[in-house]
DNA sequence: TACCAGGAGAAAA
DNA sequence: TTTTCTCATGGT
């Protein structure tokens, strides 16, 4: 990754959208389970699930736990895959209690908080990551589905790289920096949502003179 | 109607 | 080891 283009095309999508302000989320916990929640599902639809869910109880992993999986997967309905993020919300709250909770994690190094993270059963290398930068502010870059996307239309990518790959490529370019990382993935979220939702297996989407992305090219 | 969404894990090849 | 399948509601 070229580090003089990595940070172009953040300056550019910065121009076009402006600051993002994420996570939307009121307490690092919540910034958790919206990690889980949001896996290959829409915001809007993590939304009412957390709101269906603290209508119900308190949002804290004593009172997840408290719940029975059942009555928990009929909160999360909204969310899709509700039976499995019901599973897994209760298995990372575990893991969360475990851990000594907010404080105890927050003790923990980026590498051995990331390593107690994945291997919580359902939490993948996304979701970590998503917690790691979110939650807790470690300067980890988060790679998704629309990372891929647009930096392999941008020529920056070859898009089939491992996710470790493409997490060093950028952290290498851009240097530990927790604002930049924080802002830099939300805009490539909401660039995926603007323009590339709109034609998803438009592969040239970013070099037309319509993407705001394209003076990076 | 068909496709996709801020993935992860199990099963099959 | 790599690829394919499953999970599921809601918006476009």
């Amino acid at each position: 990754m070229n580090p003089e283009r990595c940070r172009t095309v953040h300056a550019t999508l910065e121009a076009a959208y402006g600051p993002q302000g994420w996570w939307p989320a009121q307490t690092p916990f919540e910034v958790m389970v919206g990690a889980v929640l949001t896996q290959n599902t829409a915001w809007t639809n993590v939304e009412r699930a957390l709101e269906r869910l603290t209508g119900r109880i308190e949002l804290t992993a004593e009172a997840i736990l408290a719940l029975d999986e059942a009555a928990l997967a009929d909160a999360l309905r909204p969310c899709g895959y509700f039976n499995i993020k019901a599973r897994r919300l209760r298995t990372f709250c575990q893991g969360f209690l475990a851990g000594g909770g907010l404080a105890g994690l927050a003790a923990l190094d980026t590498p051995g908080l990331r390593r107690h993270l994945l291997d919580i059963p359902g939490v993948g290398p996304e979701t970590a990551d998503d917690i790691l930068l979110y939650a807790f502010e470690r300067p980890v870059f988060v790679v998704d589905a629309y990372t891929r996307r647009v930096f392999a239309r941008l020529g920056l990518l070859r898009g089939d790289e491992g996710y470790e790959t493409v997490r060093a490529a950028f952290e290498t370019a851009l240097g530990a920096d927790v604002p930049l990382f924080n802002a830099y993935h939300a805009l490539i979220v909401r660039h995926g949502k603007e323009v590339c939702r709109t034609r998803p297996r438009c592969q040239t989407c970013c070099l037309s003179a319509g993407c705001p992305a394209a003076a990076v090219t």
